[in-house]
DNA sequence: CTAACCTACAACCAAATGGTTGTATCAACT
DNA sequence: AGTTGATACAACCATTTGGTTGTAGGTTAG
């Protein structure tokens, strides 16, 4: 979970996945539009394929990235289960006025 | 948004985050449980107040940390914002599938 | 008032991060 | 076969991170 928040927190990253979703773009078109090296986009690639938020497929020479929804699903229950203490939090502050 | 996820790819911030959903526990309180410092928890918990995710109240001479949901509802928001461009690939599939 | 407790903050250190360049591999086009 | 394009990976560097210890400032209890 550390590694899977940790690959959330970077807006290059963010933003690759965010153009990944339709799995059409290969590792040097994506890099084609950042300020950094080609090496540099790779490995923020391999960041994201590391905790699954994203999967390579091969086409021809180029490798296509296609973003992954299950590995955002995991992040996303994790918040929910910390938003839901705090919800629980409510319930009981409710339970003690409902006591008046 | 890089910092809030940032402040999020801790498991002993995420855990300080569960446990100050109440706002009862002091910092040295907090820090009891965990394997380290006084003030490696106290430095935890000052990135957690810089992205708003908690904040510090006075009682007496210790200093209670309240977890604030606000910002992590602005944390899911984004994570819902990546979900919805995966979910407008399924239906534009879907589209597709229809006009045949 | 003094001692004890809670917190803040600086200085320091090892390890990880995010970037670079350079070299190697591998597929495809002519 | 040789060249070009796409990717992988290692080595290196500056900065940040996550931890430590030590010192200092407030606040409460006795």
């Amino acid at each position: 979970m550390d590694r899977l928040f940790h690959a959330l927190a970077d807006a290059t990253r963010r933003d690759i996945l965010r153009r990944s979703v339709d799995g059409e773009l290969s590792v040097s078109r994506l890099a084609a539009d950042y300020p950094m090296s080609f090496a540099a986009v790779q490995k923020h690639v391999a960041v994201l394929e590391q905790v699954g938020l994203v999967t390579k497929v091969r086409r021809g020479r180029e490798l296509l990235v296609r973003s992954e929804p299950e590995a955002l699903r995991r992040a996303r229950e994790a918040l929910d289960q910390l938003e839901e203490a705090w919800r629980g939090r409510i319930q009981r502050m409710s339970a003690l006025l409902d006591e008046d």
